[in-house]
DNA sequence: TCTACATTGTCAAATAAATAACAATAATAT
DNA sequence: ATATTATTGTTATTTATTTGACAATGTAGA
């Protein structure tokens, strides 16, 4: 769909807010709208708006903007969220409960078919709509489901493990909240790490420059 | 401490994963690193490293290189991990309970004091140390406590509102998990919004790049 | 139908960020 | 002591990103 082949990562990272601001417009019944309007609301420039979204071609009309409709069904098309990639979680602990209830997967692209911890105890346990598997049926599970996506909520010591493990058994994306940095020196495998603490880290800088030290 | 006064953005988001890997190293009993061996550890270029270092001032020595522990303790107190920013979350839904948890408040200049959500059924329960207290209470907890940064775990609809009100009890910096773009338009006042949703659909992206659709 | 206007797509310019290069300097070995 | 090596801090260069400008083009009103 992209014009040369690589679209910058600056601009993919965007992509996500845009359809965000496309689907609320929707929902207000918002039939159409310029880049200038639109920069106006997400604070950015009508100029970068353009040019991002004409790495992908040409969604506009001249003399008269964008379809909100439209725009928002092709960003999206180009996100992927048509895909329903089957997405199983690791780690059924404090945060993997929440991420498993709290996130909308299947507005995002992904299915989630199956949540697994190491810990017997909370086998069988219910989390939304399913159960706690024991990770030592991952192998069994992944060979009859071929789930394709992985969100990792585990400790920093067993990341880097069950990641390989997980690539061995077909998985090719990682949505990892463990406090460690995944590098996966295969191929064609994806990883979009969470740093929740490096994130607070930030705000406590910006914090530490606003507030006065008494 | 920054030599002229602003140091750009792309800089002190590297700060806190200089900060996790100087931590690390200190922890195994290393005691000097170069940077061409950080930069290898962190998969960026040397090069980088000695720049966004000496936006804050020369901390190493030349033939070499840096002393970790020493490095370590002046990123930090770049970040503020020294200033114990007295802190509230609000709501205390599953993923506010799993940040409430989860997170490590106080080895990032944080001290969690407060959570608070309005649902009456949750007054009183018991998140980790501390117990959940009503939203109604906010202007008497902060009057008393005087705390200086938010967690906001709400729905939409509700964040500026909280926010504006919280910026009114004296709240400096916020931490958005709220599926808003939440903008202050008061000086002074930081905001660090964590999209979950965006981070999915731009890993969705680079899944939708890799898996053959069939 | 014609004219005035709005707005895109794209090219050019400006700004920002990352990388490379290297002189200065301290550590280490001889 | 002296020479050699390692490594920084910093300046220069390159690359990437953002912003600005405007011709091309379609819209909408008279």
């Amino acid at each position: 769909m992209a014009k040369n082949g690589t679209v910058s990562a600056s601009v993919i990272k965007r992509l996500p807010r845009y359809y965000r601001f496309l689907g609320e417009l929707m929902r207000n019944g918002v039939d159409r709208i310029s880049s200038r309007e639109l920069s106006e609301m997400m604070k950015l420039t009508a100029s970068q708006i353009r040019q991002d979204l004409n790495n992908f071609g040409g969604f506009g009309q001249q003399g008269y903007g964008y379809r909100v409709r439209e725009l928002h069904s092709e960003i999206g098309h180009i996100l992927g969220v048509d895909r329903q990639f089957k997405t199983i979680l690791i780690g059924a602990g404090n945060l993997g409960r929440a991420i498993a209830t709290h996130i909308n997967f299947t507005t995002r692209g992904c299915r989630l078919i199956g949540i697994f911890d190491r810990e017997p105890a909370l086998e069988g346990k219910q989390v939304g709509e399913l159960n706690v598997i024991s990770t030592k049926k991952l192998e069994e599970f992944c060979a009859k489901n071929k789930p394709q996506l992985a969100v990792l909520c585990i400790p920093k010591a067993n990341t880097q493990q069950i990641a390989d493990r997980l690539v061995s058994l077909g998985i090719k994306a990682f949505w990892n909240f463990s406090h460690y940095d995944l590098s996966i020196d295969y191929d064609n495998i994806v990883v979009e790490n969470v740093h929740l603490g490096d994130s607070l880290l930030t705000l406590t800088y910006g914090a530490n420059e606003v507030i006065p030290d008494k």
